[in-house]
DNA sequence: TGCAAAATTTAGCCGCGGCTATATTGTCTG
DNA sequence: CAGACAATATAGCCGCGGCTAAATTTTGCA
């Protein structure tokens, strides 16, 4: 190893900037997963119900969706609602079910459903693959 | 019940918004404990430090931590280095004790080490007080 | 079918948390 | 005890993700 003088501090940087980049993804996954929803519930997505639904007033919903449609996630015409793309529709489903299982995971640990609930909502954009994959597989036993 | 009408969304916003808030204490959080770190490895914390383990420019730095007076959690006089208030070092043993039991869980639920320390960096600051009990017990068992 | 109300967009503001470039202050050394 | 250099601070920029107020478009109904 080529690593003496690093204390277990010196990898710090990269943990810091890894959780910001994440970071920097979840308002976006929040808001694919819950078009997701009234897509699936009302077979549209409305910027009122948008806006509605994240708690955020109607032009911080449209600047979202300008964002999500200049990521390729998401696509709509003015004045019409909003539609997701193949790539957001994939991400969608993707963020529901690490949700899923992150829940599951914490009230198959002791935490109660409703904590469970809340707290899931925002360690959620964290979990990796890595962590997923392990969780499945404890809550397979 | 006076919730009829309510499949599950009503309560959206409110996890949302929730979130939103935790996550506008995050940084402020790692920079506490950051500098707890230093102030114990080395007996002080200047800002060039602060800068490099947070992976961040020593502006950036600068501006957090005069966020970090403002906030009453630290103090400092221009061009030396930065101390924690009584407030900040509680929060810093906080933050510093729910981040290890945060990983301990993760590691007992069967995720690799060197994820657990990734993931745990941006999740931690989502696990409330309800949660972090659970997993204590879960760990004591 | 015309018009009022509702929905959406646009404009413009804010703080956070990044950045680069520059000015200022402290420190160490010849 | 100068200066050079290192450390810190300041200025000014950016995008995100909030907000309010105002303009615009769509829609529903008399
Ligand atoms: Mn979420
Ligand atoms: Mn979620
Ligand atoms: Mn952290
Ligand atoms: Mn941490």
């Amino acid at each position: 190893m080529s690593n003496p003088a690093s204390p277990e501090s010196a990898n710090l940087p990269a943990r810091f900037s890894h959780a910001r980049h994440v970071q920097a993804k979840a308002v976006m996954e929040d808001y694919v997963e819950m078009i997701s929803d009234l897509l699936a519930e009302m077979g549209e997505a409305r910027i009122a119900d948008i806006a509605q639904r994240m708690g955020v007033t109607h032009p911080t919903a449209t600047k979202a969706v300008a964002r999500l449609k200049t990521a390729g996630l998401a696509v709509s015409r003015p004045y019409r609602g909003v539609f997701l793309t193949e790539e957001g529709a994939a991400l969608a489903e993707k963020v529901r079910a690490r949700h899923r299982t992150l829940v599951d995971l914490l009230i198959a640990v002791g935490v109660p459903a409703e904590v469970a609930e809340l707290d899931a909502e925002g360690m959620e954009h964290h979990v990796s693959d890595a962590a997923l994959a392990a969780f499945r597989t404890y809550l397979a036993k």
